[in-house]
RNA sequence: GGUCCAGUAGCUCAGUUGGAUAGAGCAACAGCCUUCUAAGCUGUGGGUCGUGGGUUCGACUCCCGCCUGGAUCACCA
């Protein structure tokens, strides 16, 4: 690497000039802001002190002595405490040789270790999936993908919380309203359906706390005796204890919810190498709460219900086991953890999951610790900001969702008007239309999300907020196009354009500098991304490099320079940044089309 | 109230070991299609980086206080 080279040299120069021995890690080496000329840039105050000298001769000494030491050191300015080195178009065009034709350019070689777990999308059985889901599901894909373009062994995992009091809701409201509809003869997508029974178990819940309320009861107490909740703890504990009839529906039920996800995961592109399902994990949750309860490190109240005293690592004491004996949501979380680790020893366990849960996965991992599980540092809760629309917050309970399915059609057929609007694909035949307009309406949606550090929260309008022009899926969609355009019509076979040696004469255009100096740094980008879980440093490359590829495109001609080597060189460009594009896209779970 | 996260242009967002004049897109305005796809390119306007201190040659970035917004502290999941 040629900052390495750059770093020990100036470290050499120091020592040479100065006498005096510096770390490399002291130098300030840094990328040239875009005002200036040059590549890299040393930032010379804080040797000052070393060399006792001004910032200008102190630049321009350890400059002289770099381009001495250097062939591809082109020149070199001092500005002000800045001494900023210019390469010379060899170094850069030498780096283009290398890579421009391979096609994992940027991904590293898979590292001999144990997996990484990687949970993303865990949903709840009793409603179908919504635009929360969908930042889940992408976030938690793009983030495997990305690992593995870094050479992780990785392993997605689902957790389904199949079981729990949600599902009993609309459980109840089934038998109580259903009238025996299913799917196929409502016509509703199985999850939807399900979603529509937790909604009525809402509403008669809102109903009957009102009227208990209107009979002199509390908010809280009302809460907690509405007949209708009553019912539907009722049927965890029947479930729990294994009621045929019970066990019954509720599989006949998740059936329906399992066939619409299907759809929707299809839909969006989502695929699991591991499902697990917390019913059948919250068993051994149950377990470990009795261990600890044996070894002593939890106490069980008088009641029955077994706590955990979490007080000296901060928290406050959290419930593990219901006085009915029934279990809680962190206590399969306990069980899965174990089931993890036991199976596949990872090298970490990345849930991906929304920041309303962090005290939750604090506490998780407080708890395994407390039961001697040391491996519980290797679980990272990986937090993301919430979906917010307008209005405000999303709630399912009262039915105010984007829905997932809903919003994916909608952006297709966005997609579709406004391609139809601009004249274009017309000569495509239905199917391949069909497949277009999805490929860009989901680029579109995908590539907005994705642009957002997973950290923050974001507002999402389903109006206003997805755009096709500018900072968009489509734009580099848009941009891939043209590439592939060029190489079709250059009349080589992709396959068989290549450098044919003939390049020592180039010189290189500003335009092309730019969008080389950028694709180099490509594989720090999946490095900085995978260090940091965070694809939108992958999503905001690919919008750059598109932005740098437009630029070129607009400033220099590719198939009608007259001019051989260069015609091909512009080529062999167009083609290396349309298989980085397509590269990094794909870490997003974005398809980019030949043709739009 | 305790804890955690966030606050950058009218709007949506970049800005990562502290570096030069804080950047994009959208929206507004002005240009560029007889020339490789105008879902593109070029330009103009728009900022007390929530706020007040501190550290430093240098702070959007680090430290402390305050303000605002969000999350959470359930025998919900």
């Amino acid at each position: 690497m040629i900052v390495t080279l750059l770093l020990e040299k100036t470290v050499e120069a120091v020592k040479e000039l100065y006498g005096y021995s510096v770390e490399p890690d002291k130098i300030n080496l840094e990328k040239t802001s875009k005002e200036f000329e040059g590549d890299y840039t040393i930032v010379v105050f804080p040797l000052l002190r070393i060399s006792r000298k001004s910032p200008e001769i102190t630049g321009k000494e350890i400059g002289d002595f770099l381009k001495q030491s250097f062939d591809y050191i082109e020149s070199y300015t001092v500005i002000k405490g800045f001494l900023n080195i210019l390469l010379s178009d060899r170094y850069w065009i030498n780096l283009f040789l290398e890579n421009y034709n391979k096609q994992d350019y940027g991904r590293s070689e898979p590292i001999e270790d144990a997996p990484v777990i990687i949970e993303f999308s865990s949903p709840n059985t009793n409603k179908p999936l919504h635009l929360g889901h969908i930042r889940n599901n992408l976030l938690g894909y793009a983030v495997a993908s990305i690992l593995e373009a870094n050479g992780n062994k990785v392993i997605r995992m689902n957790l389904v919380n199949d079981r729990g009091i949600h599902i009993c809701k609309s459980m109840l409201a089934y038998i109580k309203w259903g009238n025996g509809e299913d799917p196929s003869t409502s016509g509703i997508k199985g999850d939807s359906l399900v979603g529509k029974y937790y909604v009525r178990f809402n509403e008669e819940y809102k109903k009957e706390i009102n009227e208990l309320i209107l009979k002199g009861y509390s908010q809280e107490e009302a809460e907690k005796r509405a007949p209708v909740l009553l019912e539907a703890q009722e049927i965890l504990r029947k479930w729990e204890s294994g009621d045929p009839g019970t066990i019954q529906l509720w599989r006949k039920m998740n059936g329906w919810v399992y066939k619409g996800f299907e759809k929707t995961y299809a839909r969006l592109g989502i695929t699991f190498d591991h499902v697990q399902f917390e019913s059948e994990t919250y068993l051994l949750g149950k377990e470990l709460v009795k261990e600890g309860l044996e070894k002593g490190v939890l106490a069980q109240k008088p009641d029955g219900s077994i706590w955990a005293d979490l007080t000296n690592d901060g928290f406050d004491e959290k419930v593990l086991q219901r006085s009915d004996g029934t279990s809680v949501y962190i206590t399969q979380d306990i069980g899965t953890a174990q089931q993890r680790y036991d199976h596949y020893h990872p090298s970490r366990m990345i849930y991906v999951v929304g920041n309303e849960q962090n005290y939750h996965f604090d506490v998780l991992k407080s708890i395994l610790k407390k039961l001697g599980r040391n491996w519980a540092d290797l679980i990272f809760h990986l937090s993301y900001g919430m979906v917010e629309l307008p209005s405000g917050k999303m709630k399912s309970r009262e039915g105010t969702v984007v829905d997932a399915d809903d919003l994916m059609d909608e952006m297709c057929e966005t997609a579709g008007k406004i391609t139809t609007e601009l004249g274009k694909a017309k000569d495509l035949p239905d199917p391949e239309a069909g497949e277009l307009f999805n490929s860009i309406g989901l680029a579109a949606l995908k590539f907005f999300i994705l642009k957002v550090s997973p950290k923050k929260n974001m507002t999402f309008d389903p109006v206003e907020s997805i755009d096709f022009n500018g900072n968009t899926g489509p734009f580099v969609q848009y941009t891939f196009a043209r590439i592939r355009s060029l190489l079709k019509k250059s009349g080589i076979p992709v396959s068989e354009i290549n450098m044919d040696g003939d390049e020592n004469s180039l010189v290189l255009m500003k335009s092309e500098r730019e969008l080389l100096k950028y694709l180099a740094l490509f594989p720090e980008v999946i490095r900085d991304a995978a260090n940091d879980l965070n694809p939108s440093f992958v999503t905001n490359f690919c919008y750059e490099t598109a932005k740098f590829f437009n630029q070129f495109y607009q400033e220099v001609p590719v198939l009608k320079e007259s001019d051989q080597a260069k015609r091909l060189f512009r080529l062999c460009l167009s083609m290396f940044t349309g298989n980085t594009l397509k590269s990094g896209m794909s870490m997003l779970g974005i398809t980019l089309p030949d043709q739009m």
